[in-house]
DNA sequence: CATGAATGAGTGTTCATTCAT
DNA sequence: AATGAATGAACACTCATTCAT
């Protein structure tokens, strides 16, 4: 069992990911990492700088997932706006709902400064194509929306509204319908000039 | 000049609060807390039990003014649930503009469990206080609302993604109506049976 | 035995000293060098940066008093530069006898580039009072030498010389004499020209 | 391009070398040892027994040359005691000047005890051939020493004096004739009774 | 032979907490 | 009450050594 390479990465991020959404940053020791991935300690600084890298990069990948899973959707099929936006939505609660500890991850800001930066880059990214979807819409002019970039940021908020309190007894139809509820109904609403 | 005190108290949360909201939990040091508030280390042990107190502390504290000044209001007059909503709203844009660094303080879940309680019930509260504002309307028939308690999350969760970006260039004028646009729209959108 | 101060600072560095001397530096474990002065190990970087500013420290506080020894036998006695060379060896000579431990540290040169520069430092200053002396000789006429800078080295290399090997059975006063009979006679011999 | 083997040894030695004579023993890692000899980590443990075993080899190694170059000539040409001890001092002085990195390694004491064994007995070795010289002239009448076991120890002392500091702006002529200088009148002085 | 990925015992260092003053 | 020197349990990280390829 002597693959010299990614697989062992990997092996190592994933149990990483779920000590990390288990327990705060410095409760996880690497010790743990290790035994849990089965590997020995000193393996952990190969693959990563250190427990400030090895966590980011947790963190990075988790939501590469969904970003890339939503991108694809856009490309493959070419529908209105408030179909992808529902898919685009369904993806992220879905992803929240099979992976509630790497969502967590989201809220905590831990580590250097410049890691804030990297957290923010991923979620600035997720975003983004929230805003495009709108714009897109508005442009066919199915949205109103005066602020798309601020909507736009309000969307993983709404997911991550109702993963944050900890009796999360809604199924993954019920949340996802709900916040399409506001964001439709949001977006549909008719632009009052001031 | 020490003045005896309660003064003393106020100017450690302080120094813990900006902190805190600067750096993660455990990158804040105790040292540094007691500098910044100009205080000896030891003195933190006389007003808080530790590290996970101090903590606790700051961020109840922080949202225990938005609370009460809320829940003045919809004591004191009698107005419809959208005003209300409207009221709410605002004192809490304009708590998180004048505090960013304690609002920003709810996104982590610290140290041990029954700390994250702690959090939860500061946040429960604040929830609790929109869910009541919102199943008044519907009461009332003027707000539609299959899951109130859903739709009162989401609402602290608006201003949270406000600010969870870097590039915050929104007055709060502006920031406060674009959120009232979502949640008017979708209280007062109609629910539709399944 | 709350003294809050350089006390305990001694402390350190006298376990630090005998432990260095005894075993190469990364044979000497911090735990030890608390334990043997009898504080924990969190109060050596209290009064030291790291290992190697303990390590430093020792070094150049063992050598500054023999320096400083010599430096007050030239500033109070106004003698014959034979006599200031014999008493300023007789000093290296027992304290090399008396700290054989410290002694040894000056051979090696651990720890970071700029320790070297410090140790340098340190033996730098013993050959320039040899150096000064040996001035002195020759403006009098007593000494001859074409290169004192370099006789002034040689005389701590004396002392070396005769402690690195381990087989040391020679008294103070046969060391000192022998190593006297080679400085005197190096002095004053004719210089040749070529 | 691999020329198999003892070339291979020679390599790894010419980088221990340079490496250890550079920063202290436990500065000097492996993997740095391996990749500036070109060679891969494992490679070095097919050579030695492992990072001591290479220490040892390269002092030892260092002064085998000097010594066996020493042996040669006093076999070789049957000499007046004190040309045999210029001789031999310009040997050192001029291996010295060659390799300044090998002839500083023997400065430090590391490792194991035996190391340390090792170490002394390469320079017991230079000494007693020193000693020799020494114990023959004597024998002549042309030198008078109470102590020919300190003064050779004294003699590779010199060299090393004059090599440890920074600032080396002797040419080998220079050194060895200020060398000679002490070296001679030291065992020519008459032995003074006691 | 050669390699370098993997290892984990061994240690330096941190930092919340205590307590003598 | 206030302090900050002292503490040591707890951990991240290093690096000589091994061994599968």
């Amino acid at each position: 069992m002597q693959i010299p390479d990614e697989n062992k990465r990997k092996k190592i991020m994933e149990a990483a990911s779920a000590l990390f959404a288990t327990r705060p940053f410095h409760k996880v020791l690497l010790t743990d990492v290790a035994a849990e991935a089965g590997v020995g300690k000193g393996t952990l600084y190969i693959y990563f700088k250190d427990k400030d890298d090895l966590y980011r990069s947790v963190v990075r990948a988790g939501f590469r997932d969904v970003i890339e899973r939503i991108r694809q959707q856009l490309k493959e099929r070419e529908e209105m706006p408030q179909t992808q936006l529902r898919n685009a939505i369904g993806e992220v609660v879905r992803y929240a709902y099979g992976n509630p500890d790497i969502f967590r991850l989201l809220r905590e800001a831990h580590a250097k400064a410049d890691d804030t930066a990297h957290c923010a880059s991923v979620r600035q990214e997720l975003a983004t194509m929230f805003e495009e979807i709108i714009r897109a819409g508005v442009a066919k002019g199915v949205f109103h929306d005066p602020h798309p970039e601020l909507s736009a940021r309000f969307i993983p908020g709404f997911v991550r509204s109702a993963f944050i309190y900890g009796d999360n007894n809604y199924d993954t139809a019920t949340l996802e319908s709900h916040i399409m509820r506001f964001v439709l109904a949001g977006l549909q609403a008719p632009v009052l000039d001031k």
